[in-house]
Formats: C-alpha cells, sequence, structure tokens
DNA sequence: GAAACAGCCTATATCGTTACAGTTGCAAAA
DNA sequence: TTTTGCAACTGTAACGATATAGGCTGTTTC
C-alpha cells in the first residue's frame, strides 16, 4: 500500500468512493459494499462508512453505476403530444415526478407527434437500455408496443389497457362505467335522443366507453348516436361545425356525452348557437381532467378523471415491475362519479 | 496479437466501438477518432468505419461517453409546477423536446412545488453534474438560481429575464409592451377605470407588466388598480369573490386587465354575477398560452403569448451556450398583439 | 545517406462503479 | 497440532468511451 493510493481528491473535487476509502482507511470495495449494505460487511463498518459519505456529501456517480451495471436511473415517459386545448400532460409530468422524488430515478419525456411512428422511441430505448422502464398512454387494443416490451422483457406500465389481456401495470379509467354513468344521468333528466363524441375509435378506451353507453342505451331504453366524423381531439372549429348540422335536423338530440372538455365547450357553443338552452332543451355530459367546465358553464354534467392518481400510481407500479419482476403487476381502474356542482 | 482480442461481440449483443474495430480490424482508438472526426485519421479509413457503423447499427453507449468526458447529453428542465388551470407546461415541454430531437440531448424534467426551495434541484444539478445545461422558469429580479449558475459558469436558459443586467441566453414576454397594448386596446373603447390582475410581484414580469400599464395610463388619462390581495395565479373561487368585491363598489371599474386565463375567466363570471355584461359594461384583456378565452367568451380582448416558439427558442439558445461558451448569448423577447377573433 | 517530418494508426491509462475471486485472522472441530 | 470454517475485508478486472503519448511508414530536406 504506497501513498499512491493516498493521491488526489484533496477537498475540492467531488466525492467518490475513493474519497471515502482514503479517509477511512479501507478499500474502495468494502467502501461500496458497505454502502450497498453487503452480508459480508460488518455492522460497525457500515455505519462508520455510511457518516464519511453523508459528511462529504458522497452521491453515487450515475455514470459510473450505469456502465458497470447497466441501471441508468431513469424511466422514460413516452407521450402523444396531441394537442387537446386543456390537456393533462402536465398533470402526468408532475405527478409522476412527484412520486419520484426522493427515489434515485430521473424521469426523460419524449413527446411523439401524431404523424411519427409510436413504435420509433421505444426501439430505441430498449435497444440502447437508456431508461430503466417507460410510462406510456394511449393504449390501442393490440397495441404493438405493449407486445414488443413483453417480448423483450422490458419494464413497462401503461396508462389504458389493451384488450388483448396481456398482464402487466397499467392504471386506466373505468369508461365502461363512464359510458354508464353518462347515459344514466342523462336518461334521470329525461333525455330521450342521445349522442357521443368519442375518443378515436382505433383507440381502445373509445370502445370501453361506447360499449359502456349502448348497454346502458338499452336498459334506459334511450335511443343514441356515435359522431363518425369528429372526435374528442377534434379541433373546436370542426366539432362545432358537426354538432351545429346536427342540432339542425328535424329532431336534435336532446344529450351530449363528450369525453373531452374541447368536445363539450364545442357542444354547449354549438347548442347556444343554434338557439337551444343548456339545462333546459339539452343536457351536456363533459369528461375532464382539470377542474374547467364548471367555470365555463354552470349546469354542465361533470365527471372528473383523476391524472394526477393516474401519474402516482404508474410510477410506484413501474418501480416494482422493475424491483421485483416475478411479483404480480399492480393494476388498477378509477372508478368514474358524476362531480358535486360548484358552489 | 491473439485471438482474444476477436473474442465476444458475435452478433446479438449490443454493438460497441471494439464491434467495429473487429470487423474493420482496426483499433478501437482508431475507430473513436475516425467516428469523431478527428484530423489524424484518413479519409478513407473515416469512410469505412462510418459505413461499417451504420450497418451494425451502433450508437455510442451514453454511460461510457459520460464518464470518460463527463458530457451528459442532458438538458434538465427544472418547472415551477404552480397549478394554473391552463397551463401552458405541457407546451414547453413539447416544443422544447421537438428541438431537441435529432441532437443527442435527451430532457429531464423536474418540477419543484411553490414550498419547495428553487434553489434545491438547481444545487443538485450543478453538484453531480447531472445534465450539461438547464431550462428554467418564473425568473425573479434578482434571480438566486440564475447568479449561482452564473458564478459556476453552468450553461442554462431562463424563460422571462432578471432586472440584474446579467448576460445569458433567454426568452420572454414583453409584458411592459402587454401592460401597454392591454390599457391601450382598454382607453381606445373608452374605459377609464381599469384593474389589473398581475402575477405575483416577487416575479419580475409583474414589475414589467405592472410599469407598462402605468405608463400607458399616464398618456391616456386613465385611472388603473392593482389588486393586491389575488394574482394570476390564485384560485379561481379567490378571484371570483375578490372581484366580486370590487364589481360591488360604489363606482365599479369598467376594464379588466387579466394576465392568466383563470384571472379572465374568474373576472368574466364576477362580472356577469353582478350584472353587468361583458362588452357593454365592462370589458375584459386577457393573456393566454394556449386559444382558449375565445371559446369561453366572444368578447374577450386577447393577447396570446406563443409558448412554442419560448421553448424552441431556449433549446436552441442553450445548446449554443453549451457549445460556444464565448459567443455571445442568444436572447430574443416577443412582441405581444391582439389576438384576432374567431370566424 | 541521415535527419526531420508528416500522415496515419496503436497502446495504455483512466473516468467511478461493482462482480468475482481471493486473502487474512481467528475460533471451532478433528 | 492441523484442519476446517466463518466473518470481514481486499485486489483485479471489467463496463465503453476517449485523452495522451508513442510507433511505424514513407517522403522531404540538407
Amino acid at each position: 500500500m504506497n501513498d499512491s493510493v493516498e493521491k488526489r481528491r484533496s477537498g475540492t473535487e467531488r466525492p467518490t468512493l475513493r474519497t471515502i476509502a482514503n479517509l477511512t482507511g479501507l478499500a474502495v470495495t468494502t467502501v461500496s459494499r458497505a454502502l450497498n449494505d453487503a452480508p459480508d460487511i460488518g455492522q460497525a463498518t457500515k455505519e462508520r462508512v455510511r457518516n464519511v459519505a453523508k459528511e462529504v456529501g458522497y452521491r453515487p456517480n450515475r455514470a459510473g453505476v450505469r456502465l458497470r451495471t447497466g441501471k441508468t436511473n431513469v424511466i422514460s415517459l413516452v407521450l402523444s403530444s396531441e394537442e387537446h386545448m386543456v390537456n393533462h400532460t402536465a398533470q402526468l409530468v408532475y405527478s409522476i415526478s412527484d412520486t419520484l422524488r426522493g427515489t434515485p430515478y430521473h424521469m426523460i419525456v419524449t413527446p411523439y407527434s401524431p404523424e411519427d411512428d409510436p413504435m420509433e422511441a421505444i426501439r430505441y430505448i430498449v435497444e440502447t437500455g437508456s431508461a430503466d422502464g417507460v410510462i406510456i398512454n394511449q393504449i390501442k387494443p393490440q397495441d404493438e408496443r405493449v407486445k414488443y416490451m413483453l417480448d423483450h422483457d422490458f419494464p413497462f406500465a401503461t396508462h389504458g389497457r389493451t384488450d388483448a389481456g396481456w398482464s402487466h401495470p397499467y392504471f386506466d379509467f373505468d369508461n365502461t362505467a363512464f359510458g354508464e354513468l353518462a347515459l344514466k344521468s342523462l336518461a334521470a333528466k329525461g333525455r330521450k335522443k342521445i349522442v357521443m363524441i368519442a375518443p378515436p375509435f382505433n383507440q381502445n378506451y373509445a370502445r370501453h366507453m361506447i360499449d359502456g353507453m349502448h348497454s346502458a342505451a338499452i336498459a334506459a331504453d334511450v335511443h343514441v348516436e356515435l359522431l363518425q366524423n369528429v372526435f374528442n381531439d377534434s379541433s373546436f372549429s370542426s366539432l362545432e361545425v358537426e354538432i351545429k348540422r346536427v342540432m339542425s335536423q328535424e329532431s336534435p338530440p336532446d344529450g351530449f356525452i363528450c369525453s373531452s372538455t374541447t368536445a363539450a365547450m364545442a357542444s354547449v357553443a354549438a347548442i347556444e348557437t343554434c338557439g337551444f338552452t343548456l339545462g333546459v332543451d339539452v343536457d351536456v355530459v363533459g369528461k375532464e381532467a382539470v377542474p374547467f367546465l364548471g367555470y365555463f358553464r354552470k349546469n354542465i354534467i361533470i365527471v372528473r378523471e383523476d391524472v394526477r392518481q393516474a401519474g402516482a400510481f404508474l410510477a410506484q407500479a413501474l418501480m416494482r415491475r422493475i424491483r421485483s419482476p416475478q411479483e404480480p403487476p399492480m393494476m388498477d381502474i378509477e372508478c368514474p362519479k358524476v362531480a358535486e356542482t360548484l358552489d
């Protein structure tokens, strides 16, 4: 043990394992194993090492860990960046990173636009191992990304479900129940001819929502209809045009089920433009993630989706999948409720 | 050169420099220098290496680069997560990562809540070197984070400005001009008693906005007033209460300047509740990042802030600061305009 | 003809960490 | 006494990349 071991790391540089090794007189390996609570290190040593580590403000070098172990301590949020006016992306980002705080994980955000290949980002991450796990949304019934990551045994969690019966961590809003609830709420107000503005039909949750509405419609003996040309992510103006057209028919609908803030606002705008009164001639059910519609018009029937809960759950579920791959995946479904009216 | 050099990397594993070295018969060093276009490597060799690299789908291992060079190829977005109802966070995130696409940079997002120490995340990043650069918003007049990063010569860009005259990359919305424009627009409609709902006074852009309004008010000979108890980030209900109080005074104001979507909506709600008509008795100027107020009420005077432009600019400016620290920093200011009304 | 030089490539060390295979000292078993 | 076993620690190599110094040609210079 010549004094070359004692060289460097006088005090100004960032502390590494070697700093602690020099300070304690232990080997670098021992320090590493002590900090990782390995079974072959004595209790007294562990405590001494931990104290010194704390004193000098030691923080593991992520690149070192990552190079050696392959563990990146990164979670990648791969989001569709479709532009709803009021978008819950921010809430998802906030809630996930709140949950990640205090863990070693950093969160990388990778949006992709609708014209991009959704697989591209996923393939990149899996192939380069640039994250330990991935969170995705906008799930298709037989989602290609889900299949790919399952095939590659790569940890992920989804906001939404496939309908393929694959087992993996997810959080979903119960859109079947939403469809039922929305229809029942309108039926309870005596509405008889109801129109739904659904998500794009290739999204799995669109099917859930439509099924829920249909089954409740049969039970309530109410006529329902689906708009075919516009969806909950269509632009305000195209929604407005289409709904105006519908409201100008011979016997216009008296109820709308809207699965986005934009769709609800456009419906109200079209209804009022056509000379009808919201809450009197027509009722509108709107689903939203950000409390908003209640300020727009007092008598919209509002169902809230708790995106922060979703984000927190997804982060937890993904970390657990990474830590304990053999345990059963965490899954949860949020049950929709009609929101209390304000004031 | 024994055959142990030829071992490993048969085909299934992720290619590294060694894979290419084995395939070309060159040394690992040569391959590295060829790919980095070093001057002491022959043209023919460079091309051969590049071709093979492309063929095998070589992508540099980020951990290896980072450990050796200290370059993380990460940009950290440190955002205040104050909860406006309609928040432009998503737009900032999308536009920055759009701009980063095709570069080697990944984007890490780290929100902090208002009760957290804003310095904490910054110190962590600078001390651990966990990013090559940082983008922050919500800039204070003498922002501590800006001073800290300047002192440590750490690359960053700000959405907003300090008033300390420090030189660094930034993008800002011209809130002085907004204050003037808003006041002039109201004065042009004959409004004489105007109330502003400003950002919190400790934000630098609040001062700009207020100054702009005041100077225009003197020129137009109009009375102005600042709400002292609520700000553009207050809750809808507290805003509504306060504005109702103001509208119930003996001689209520006839114009509002609102620096957020929430404030504009709350103003309209309070105005209508108190029995006044928007566009007849009172006018409201609203500033928004997401096109929205136009759907809320037709006759709000709207000023848009282009957050996507801000994000794109900030990303560019930061990358340039990282690449060429000696060049003058990129700075830009967006000039506000009154938005065209819809239809 | 020898020295100097340019052009192009290679060998080695290193960044910080951890896996793995020892080594040491001491007590219990043979 | 020797052997075995255990607890606690150490040494070496490796992850993938690059900085640095050095080596080998062949050509130019004097």
